[in-house]
DNA sequence: CACGCCTGTGCACACGTGTTCAGATACCCG
DNA sequence: CGGGTATCTGAACACGTGTGCACAGGCGTG
């Protein structure tokens, strides 16, 4: 009966239940249950068979597992792109998060590749746990795709109106508000800012937040540049600025841009924090380098991906449950350039 | 005969490729067969079962094809520490190269896992199409373990000896050769060095590439300190050199250490590069940012992603090729602290 | 017309697992 | 000893797909 096995090899067939169940002289399913948490199986035989897995390399297939069973494990991470600082080590710290609790992150990159949409297409014919965005200009279209294939959708920095996408934000308003203050209690007057590109609502909820302390303080901004959040662009935009006004203080959508400032104003000979104040916002790590040392508005990554990885597992424990949005509240770090 | 599914239907039963058919009325082998390239199948039908498709939503199901067939199409990324900024450059990078290539990569972190033996075993579970480490310092047992498994394995950044382990590494030695032999020619005498952890190869390549330039110019480096790859840990190396010995040349393992290194000069107002000169290795993004401008040994990313992708596919393509070494080449990026 | 070739189609199988279901065995209690 | 219960086990099914196989028909050629 096993003649085709014999005669032909499969090229290099994984070990299977059945496998182990004949080196065992057990069932396949006693192997299976072997391997399942709190299933009725004798001790003595349990044990039997995960010597004799552990012999033959057996590993349950999780493919064959997730089609069976309801889960697949696999959670997809769509990041806008990846050569921003920011968005790097919100990935890192959530790759971290979910191998923590047995989730397999499958990482799309917007900014490096040309067919987003389609090379979404493909990574949804797999079944998802959930998806998880972690960009400023995602397409909702995307996303309401997706919680029409009834895999939970997990947006990050960014609120999606949509009844069943959650969410995680930070307070950006209230960070950038208190960051303006700060300044504003050192006695600047002459505010500049740098914002991202148009339609990220990061930075426009951020320069809102600043509008609101200059105008209690009677105040608006003098010059205000864009930039697409890259250091470069920063430069680039804080030598616009510096063109068009003087300025005394100078705030910027990240930290990134703010670094980039920093450069600018040196090579220029302005004297940070002397005469000018420069407060970045996120508090990546490169802000804290020596040589840098960026006062700046932490968005605190850490509580980020736990708050993501929390909103996750609730979800997935009840997927009825109402949208929910998880804030997070940022503060000031002081540093040198204040 | 579904009276069943019409008493409990399922949660959210996902659109099957029996349904497709039902709705396009063709058997469920024609639907199969209209999303597989060179299939014989009429065209008008083929239409008709893709019109239905894309009303109902329908993409076949990743984990069943993977399960029938031959690929999953799921590759594993296992990185030694996403933290350090070069190996999430490469990481990136090789993101959209796998993209790109419809492939999906999963992440594993291992700077941010406790028992990354465990989760490997974990992750194992999926038939990969590959494993590409990208770590200076992985424990090749686990390697020999994925060979066994006959998965593919691709070694990034160190070269593991094992006959069915493909490699990729930079010329390591002849880079921070010629780095040394650039500032030798500058007339540079009392060099240092800031090495990275015990057991990275890399590492001990590229002092061994600065040791032959000096050995051949007659010198011996006054002074090595060692850090962690972290720029803080280049900053400690950096004073504790400057303690020990006068320098007026630096080689540094890594841009970040470098990077530290720069800044700790600066603090001690040492003239970078008038008195002091200051060299890195791999040109990360950072390392050309104003304010840092630094002279470093380009470790070109793009290709080193490029050429996983391709030994990959070689490997596909014919898995039993004898394996395979791509060594990069580097070369100097002149910058302003040489 | 006989024959072979090419295109198109449905049936059935294989992929590897988790789990249900019914049956078997051991055990305890009346 | 009978019967109920708790524990254990194997057969069978479902998950959703790709594809080999057999077959059907159309068409061109001898």
């Amino acid at each position: 009966m096993d003649q085709d096995k014999l005669i032909a090899p499969k090229r290099h067939r994984r070990v299977t239940a059945q496998d182990v169940a004949e080196a065992a002289g057990v069932s396949r399913s006693a192997v299976s249950r072997a391997f399942t948490e709190g299933a009725y199986l004798d001790e003595e035989k349990r044990e039997r068979v995960r010597d004799a897995a552990l012999k033959l390399g057996y590993r349950p297939n999780a493919l064959a597992a997730g089609l069976q069973g309801g889960r697949s494990h696999l959670v997809a991470i769509f990041v806008g792109d990846m050569r921003n600082a920011y968005d790097t080590e919100v990935v890192t710290r959530l790759v971290g998060a979910l191998n923590a609790i047995q989730k397999w992150p499958i990482l799309i990159d917007g900014g490096g590749l040309s067919s987003v949409k389609e090379a979404m297409g493909e990574v949804l014919r797999y079944p998802l746990d959930a998806l998880i965005l972690r960009s400023g200009s995602m397409d909702p279209a995307i996303a309401r795709e997706c919680t029409k294939l009834h895999i939970p959708v997990i947006s990050s920095g960014r609120v999606l109106n949509h009844p069943q996408i959650d969410n995680v934000c930070c307070r950006n308003a209230q960070g950038s508000q208190a960051a303006a203050q700060l300044l504003l209690d050192r006695g600047r007057q002459n505010f500049g800012y740098i914002a991202g590109p148009l339609g990220y609502s990061s930075s426009s909820a951020r320069q809102d937040g600043m509008m609101r302390a200059l105008a209690a303080a009677g105040l608006a901004p003098v010059a205000i540049e864009a930039g697409d959040f890259t250091v470069e662009s920063g430069f680039a935009a804080a030598e616009r600025l510096f063109e068009r006004a003087r300025l005394d203080a100078l705030l910027c959508a990240n930290d990134a841009m703010a670094i980039g400032a920093l450069g600018a104003a040196r090579a220029r000979g302005i004297d940070v924090p002397a005469d000018l104040s420069i407060v970045g916002f996120d508090d990546i790590s490169m802000a804290r380098w020596p040589g840098i040392n960026l006062t700046t508005v932490c968005n605190p990554i850490d509580i980020y991906a736990d708050k993501v990885v929390e909103l996750l597992s609730a979800r997935l424990a009840d997927p009825e449950k109402p949208s929910d949005v998880a804030y997070i509240d940022t503060h000031l770090v002081l540093r040198g350039t204040h």
